[in-house]
DNA sequence: CTGACTGCAAAAGCTTTGCAGAGCC
DNA sequence: GGCTCTGCAAAGCTTTTGCAGTCAG
């Protein structure tokens, strides 16, 4: 199937990722995309993202939680998930660019990239914790049972 | 709620685990114990993998493709994902024990664990394709440049 | 004009959950 | 006896897909 270089909402979904600083799931880019384009629909979302990462313009993260997140920068980085806000953010770390050809040394076949994901609490969710005890939006508990709150 | 040392089921899904070399997910594991436990039901199997995971008994992970895989071995190690046969396995990679330290000092926050995995062709995979062109099993289309080989 | 793209809605996974009964201590 | 645990089935979520109409090139 041909591409198209450009359709209004393929453009809009990844003017709105590459304007974020977070990495927001599809639903997350659905709702915000919702208010330009109060009929764009999920489905188209979730088609174009799929697209973008496939032609190597946008990366997947996965991560505890279930939902796919999705981040404009497609270099070699790793990420922090924060088990408490449940919020996705890159991590100014050098990553070893050695990794690949190492894990390829072990022989267990050819290696073409990695993930590298960090788990714990970010600051400003301590800082939260400490003041208030729970001014959090949502608990990602790591097993399973999370709490969430409208 | 307290928990029980034990129960049939528990101590079948933890023992059939514990003897696999690879990482199944929650239907593999159902469908191998429905041999000896006929009557075991999907649910308890995804409530006592969670309960595991809990007790830190067994390790979750999250990779390309949207099932939850589980591992018996909760040590800090690294995994390996075949975009081929979609297959988990353990990687006998030193993994660096101060990651979590050097993502700590970037002050993102308490940094508890992390996940490494590593994307690739399997050798078996590779030596299937050079073989007859169409062994695998199942083709796990990461991003979309499955038929590409290197 | 052509066929890629969209909105809509339905369907398809995977995982969780409510409930009544069974089983363990 | 009192809980926990289980099987079953239904529900919940995220993501995909079929279709007919729309839009970009």
């Amino acid at each position: 199937m041909k591409i198209r270089k450009h359709s209004r909402q393929r453009d809009a979904i990844l003017k709105n990722l590459s304007s974020r600083l977070d990495h927001p799931t599809a639903d997350m880019i659905y709702r915000e995309l919702r208010e330009e384009y109060p009929r764009i629909s999920l489905g188209t979302v979730y088609r174009n993202l799929n697209l973008l990462a496939e032609l190597g313009q946008i990366r997947k993260i996965h991560c505890e939680g279930g939902t796919e997140h999705y981040d404009y920068d497609t270099s070699d980085h790793c990420h922090f998930v924060c088990k408490h806000c449940g919020g996705v953010v890159d991590l100014p770390l050098e990553t070893d660019h050695q990794l690949n050809a190492l894990a390829a040394e072990t022989g267990i076949g050819s290696v073409e990239c990695h993930a590298l994901v960090f788990y714990g609490i970010c600051s400003s969710c301590q800082a939260a914790a400490k003041g208030t005890g729970s001014r959090e939006r949502r608990f990602l508990n790591m097993s399973g049972n999370e709490t969430k709150n409208t």
